[in-house]
DNA sequence: CAATTTTTTGACCACACGGTCAAAGAATAC
DNA sequence: GTATTCTTTGACCGTGTGGTCAAAAAATTG
């Protein structure tokens, strides 16, 4: 019989390709017409095939979309962390901001889903979104054997406030210059950070 | 005939009342449930009516959204514009800073409502919604003599990006201390624009 | 009181949504 | 080749949506 998939099993090639292709088609969806746009009987249009063939694949709209977050998400994350892991501790956190802009710059669709995401309903990840620049705050001073100073979660919520800002500017306007705008926000912050 | 309203028509006391009672029972509703909840059906029930009334007096349901919308920045501005007007030019920065973070953690049901529409689909109105505090900040370097330094479009940006990451903290957390947060902000953005 | 106007109801409409499922079509295995 | 499994279709269902409208109920007027 024609069973739904489970979760577990190992995916066949050709599976895994059409899921690529399902997320791929539902990002540019998502990032050229809104969440709301995102619907099934649209996704399957865009794909070219039927909503039966989308469910067949996804065990439900709401899969799709989270399949969508999550390889978006996936791909800022090794990019930011790489170039994190790559800067001296006390350059932590303008690496951080100078990346996160850069990539998100670079790649306008993966910008829109991601803050498309951010606000959508709900959202219990705030949180998680901030700790791991907050976290990058605490070791830089920490590493230029300074006492703590101003609250990390309050100077993590600024920059990443400022930076979806900066972000969202940028996808209205191309021709803003997000680069400079993002050292603008470096040196605020290590300003604040290292005072 | 119960021929539907006319935009210029003066309104009878009750008629008006209800409109009242409808944008607060939307404005309710939004900030408890999100803009996707804000229905015609769920919003004729809270208010105690049927979908039929809500549509006698208003031409649409996007038309009562908006009249929630403007109702909600129609009291952000005057408050927040009152406070800017009061401080002199060059503290005025800081008093817009100080008063939309005040503002909005003192109305939390009016700061739902302003970030769940500042993110809602389209917003064209992202360059209107920097663009006060931007003047605001030309302002302050010309009355200190200073020649125009950083980019006003830039610091407008990070400051109201920063400002909306305070205000959702806070909705999530209420024990999270946004006032201190705002100074925090007020003096990074001094130090940036006086430096 | 009756006449008129304002307001409300509740049934109804067309449509888009997410989702189900038997049957048909393609691949693949043997 | 046949048998078996994987994939896709397309009709269908239930629900919620925004919106319309004749008729009834309130309120107001004279």
């Amino acid at each position: 019989m024609a069973g739904r998939r489970t979760e577990d099993r190992r995916l066949s090639f050709i599976e895994q390709a059409r899921r690529d292709q399902l997320v791929e088609t539902t990002i540019g969806l998502v990032a050229e017409h809104g969440y709301a746009a995102a619907s099934l009987a649209r996704i399957a249009q865009a794909a070219g095939i039927t909503k039966g063939a989308v469910l067949y694949h996804f065990a439900s709209k709401d899969a799709v979309v989270a399949a969508a977050h999550a390889h978006v998400l996936d791909a800022l994350v090794a990019d930011v962390g790489a170039a994190v892991d790559a800067a001296p501790p006390d350059q932590a956190p303008a690496a951080y901001t100078r990346r996160m802009v850069g990539y998100l710059t670079e790649n306008p669709h993966h910008a829109r889903m991601v803050i498309e995401a951010m606000t959508a309903d709900g959202r219990p990840d705030a949180e998680a979104r901030r700790e791991p620049l907050a976290a990058l705050l605490r070791r830089a001073r920490g590493s230029r054997g300074l006492p703590p100073g101003p609250d990390p979660r309050t100077l993590a919520l600024i920059t990443g406030g400022a930076i979806d800002a900066i972000v969202t500017e940028r996808l209205r306007d191309p021709g803003y210059d997000a680069r400079t705008a993002a050292e603008a926000l470096v040196t605020m912050l290590e300003t604040a950070l290292f005072a």
